[in-house]
DNA sequence: GCCGTTTTCGGCCCGACTGTTTTCAGTCG
């Protein structure tokens, strides 16, 4: 059993419990151990859950008893006393737990189905506290559901975001305006936009945002809040909040809840207590801290702590690292051109980069594996290397890195022949290609290619397109291990909808002291620009710019 | 269910908004 086993049967147990009605501070402790377990980069295989906060022995024994067995004596147990179909029903906004139990208790309604066709025929109003209104929102609520809400990547909620910022930013009598939520802490995708606002009269900004022409329906508009729902169908929240409150404002709406849980407790064991207008001591009510971020942070003994670590995954706890930042970036080591599926040529790309002040840039077309994208053979590749020297000497403000993306094959042998991938400068091995392997036969897959003594960067390792595709299952922990051994550095690719390695991987590699390689897989010469996606992830992994290969000034030394 | 440099028992983050409750429960973030 892995990690996601573990978490997705503790996660059932919330919501069981949650129907169940049990004691609020036991659910809380499920919840929060779950949070643990998500932000856990480890294999829980090979750590004892009981180090971990949150988690004593009870849970350790739960989670022990889920991996050796596969099941959940307690799961299993809910699931006897409470239909599984009220889980589901937890999903439609502003039903909750105790809506739930009752529709079912009250009514027999176990199905969302069920609750939908009650609802439509005015079964419901009997029920003490529903009126026709309450009919009338929950069928509205069902269909938001059915229309199916996902999470969206990280650069389709800023695209929606930033003209939304802009326009309550312009609205009259606005100081400040940022953007929180997940969005902020640079989450790799968002549910919900999140908007904050800094204003004396909150009036103008909330006319402004619900005016604004993305908006497709206004669902709430008080007169500190209001919700939307954009025509894309993503929410977006707007506060608005008077100066003396807005730092505690950008801390509270930043999140993550786990983490605003962790710092409001910290509070209350310092005298203190935490809400979205200031830090007030509990005794005397004196307001301590609240104008700026920092300042609230400084007030429970904390350093500022960057939106990216925001999780409770620790950043309360320890030392603070050095986060990469954008400008740490030296140069790109992985882009494609027209020898392949890019856009433009090698002499394009070159420029792009000189204009970007890079020291340098690795030209890393497609292997042969991939005729789809017209992947080069080792006569190509010799050839596309006699451009990019020609090219050098028309840019020679960028080291040019004559590479390839050469594929792993199903046996995790190379597309290239070893003695051409040995006379390039810089070789990405990827996956592009029968990813329903199980995951032995990935681990395998990935290691043998890590272990041909040719290879600098694992490209993309998890194979993930976000919304659209999982990535295939694999080992981390052993890949990296492989990684460390041969001094093969894992990519953290920056393209909108890979951002691959995740957070958690990027996390686990820098600890095992294995780098990064944060690049964009540019194919055109915008795409060069996406660095920042790659930069934000890495900081939410935690990663310094010393893990880093490509912050190297000059030619990288990749191993 | 977890946790402890005042505690092994008695706490556990906090407020906005909604609908229908004439005083607040439920949900959300």
């Amino acid at each position: 059993m892995t990690n996601k086993d573990v978490i997705r049967a503790l996660g059932n147990v919330c919501d069981l419990l949650l129907l169940q009605g049990a004691d609020e501070f036991r659910v809380r402790s499920y919840q929060r151990a779950v949070n643990t377990l998500r932000g856990l980069s480890e294999d829980l295989n090979r750590v004892d859950p009981a180090t971990l906060p949150g988690i004593g022995k009870s849970l350790a024994a739960t989670i022990a008893e889920i991996l050796t067995t596969g099941s959940c004596a307690l799961q299993a147990q809910l699931l006897g006393e409470i239909p599984a179909g009220l889980v589901e029903m937890l999903q439609v906004p502003d039903l909750g737990p105790k809506t739930a139990r009752r529709l079912w208790q009250e009514l027999g309604l176990e199905t969302i189905d069920a609750v939908e066709q009650a609802a439509r025929e005015g079964r419901l109003r009997p029920l003490k506290g529903f009126g026709a209104k309450t009919e009338e929102n929950l069928l509205a609520n069902i269909a938001l559901w059915r229309a199916g809400r996902e999470r969206v990547p990280r650069i389709v909620a800023l695209m929606q975001a930033e003209p939304l910022l802009a326009a309550v930013r312009a609205a009259d009598g606005v100081q400040e305006a940022c953007l929180a939520g997940s969005l902020r802490r640079g989450r790799d995708t968002t549910k919900d936009l999140d908007l904050l606002v800094c204003a004396e009269d909150s009036g103008p900004a909330i006319a402004a945002f619900c005016a604004h022409e993305s908006v497709a329906e206004v669902q709430l508009a008080g007169s500190t809040k209001a919700t939307v729902r954009l025509t894309s169908g993503l929410n977006a929240d707007l506060r608005v909040v008077p100066r003396e409150s807005w730092g505690a404002a950008q801390q509270y709406f930043t999140g993550s809840q786990a983490h605003n849980v962790a710092v409001r407790s910290r509070a209350r064991d310092l005298g203190l207590t935490v809400n979205e207008y200031g830090v007030r001591r509990l005794d005397t009510d004196e307001v301590v801290a609240g104008a700026d971020e920092a300042g609230v942070y400084a007030a429970l003994g904390l350093p500022w702590i960057p939106p990216e670590l925001r999780e409770d995954r620790g950043e309360l706890a320890g030392p603070l690292p050095d986060l990469l930042e954008l400008g740490d970036i030296r140069g790109d080591l992985h882009c494609h051109t027209r020898w392949s599926d890019g856009m433009a040529t090698v002499a394009e790309m070159a420029a792009a980069a000189r204009d970007l002040g890079y020291d340098y840039l690795a030209i890393t077309d497609h292997s042969k594996a991939l005729t789809i994208a017209k992947g080069l053979d080792e006569e190509r590749l010799r050839a596309q290397r006699e451009e990019i020297r020609r090219v050098q000497q028309e840019v020679p403000e960028v080291h040019l890195l004559a590479g390839v993306e050469v594929d792993i094959l199903s046996d995790g042998s190379l597309d290239l022949a070893l003695d051409a991938l040995a006379e390039l400068d810089i070789v990405v091995a990827s996956v592009h290609s029968a990813m329903s392997q199980g995951r032995e036969q990935m681990t395998e897959r990935l290691i043998r290619a890590v272990s041909s003594g040719v290879v600098h960067i694992v490209g993309h390792p998890s194979g993930r397109l976000l919304g659209r595709r999982e990535g295939y299952e694999y080992d981390a922990e052993a890949v990296i291990a492989a990684c460390l051994a041969h001094g093969v550095a894992l990519e953290l690719n920056s393209a909108p909808e890979r951002l691959d390695v995740d957070d958690l991987t990027a996390r686990l590699a820098v600890r095992r002291g294995v780098a990064l390689a944060v690049n964009t897989d540019a194919h055109s010469t915008a795409q060069l620009g996406n660095m920042h996606l790659g930069v934000t992830q890495a900081r939410r992994g935690w990663v310094g710019a010393s893990a880093v290969v490509n912050t190297q000034p000059g030619a990288p030394r990749v191993r």
